[in-house]
DNA sequence: CGGCGCCCTTTACACAGTAAGGCCGATCTT
DNA sequence: AAGATCGGCCTTACTGTGTAAAGGGCGCCG
């Protein structure tokens, strides 16, 4: 019985690209160490080389993976149109791995997913707009809300609702609730 | 070895509040059946009966449980004050229960949570707010995203960051937002 | 007093996370 | 070229979890 070696080595970065993969299709309750081995091709034990901490450490990562965005400010000199780019680059990136919405909300934003908060008050408040920081925060609830209730309508992980995967209600929702906050904050 | 009565009998409203003091305490990662069975004083299974369906199914009530919250109209004739009165008691809701927060915002509205939405909708409308169901979806959309940033602000369910259990901030900053959005919303 | 039905417990099994240690193959050393 | 070294993967094993199935006591009705 010999110990075969896997077709291609095993990276961090394979690991949590396979990981979102299953959250996504399966769901979070789903995602497990021996079934995230599978796809690898690989047994449970052999990830827990390439992700020291283990399963929460894993759960850490696809969070961070899925809150940190930027924008190139260039081209964007007012505050408004910068800051409507930062919510649908950081929604488009809560979109694309509806699996792990959960964890993006709950765990506290670390590493790169904390320094692209930083970079968006710096980026905002350099573009004139007055408590960056307070906009920020506001801005940041609405658009992990929007996703999550967006979520919900179209019944994403939920055998009993048909899955709507066709939402166009959605973008316009989320631009609509979008632009009267941007005009809320402008005049606070 | 007799198979003791417990000292007072299960119910489906005896389990979902321990449920949540288990949650709330300690995680939705150790709210396990047998622990549950521990704080009730009776064997994992007995849960069961109470509750058809297993986890899934307390896990949905958990959710709908702290999504149900209801607003006396009288007294606030003005659809501003309406929505921010439903605003700050769907807050109120989920962050006297932190440890479900990703539940709620995860599972779809069902029964008594979906009647509150509607109600929601209804009141709102009476009050002279036109399309009353965008306003309804956004306004839901950062009660959520609020309290899940609140959280994460104060580093809840996370053992690394410190629990900074007192936020007078959090206040400070949702009734900005909100004011923000409601102004927005008179606008559009 | 006998039986019934309701709650609860017991038992059992498949599957979860993960600590400890072993083995293989690739690379380096001489 | 042959042995040494090491990193990456596997095997084994243990504790905990959700839950199906079946058993047992208590109260209530006749």
């Amino acid at each position: 019985m010999p110990a075969k070696r896997p077709p291609i080595p095993l990276s961090r970065e394979r690991i949590i690209d396979a990981a979102l993969e299953i959250a996504d299709a399966q769901g979070l309750r789903r995602l497990t160490m021996r079934r995230l081995g599978d796809a690898l091709q690989v047994e449970a034990m052999a990830i827990y080389h390439h992700v020291p901490g283990g399963k929460e450490a894993l759960l850490d990562a696809l969070a961070q993976h899925v809150t940190t965005v930027s924008v190139d400010p260039a081209g964007l000199p007012a505050w408004r149109d910068l800051a409507g780019a930062w919510c649908r680059a950081g929604r488009a990136a809560l979109l694309a791995h509806p699996g792990v919405l959960a964890l993006a909300m709950t765990k506290p934003p670390r590493g790169s997913a904390a320094a692209a908060i930083r970079e968006q008050t710096q980026q905002l408040s350099d573009a004139g707009l007055a408590d960056a920081p307070a906009a920020v925060r506001a801005l940041r609830s609405y658009v992990f809300g929007s996703v999550a209730v967006e979520l919900q309508q179209t019944g994403w992980a939920d055998p009993r609702t048909e899955h709507v995967s066709g939402d166009p209600e959605g973008d316009a929702a989320f631009e609509r609730g979008l632009s009267a906050l941007l005009t809320g904050l402008a005049g606070s």
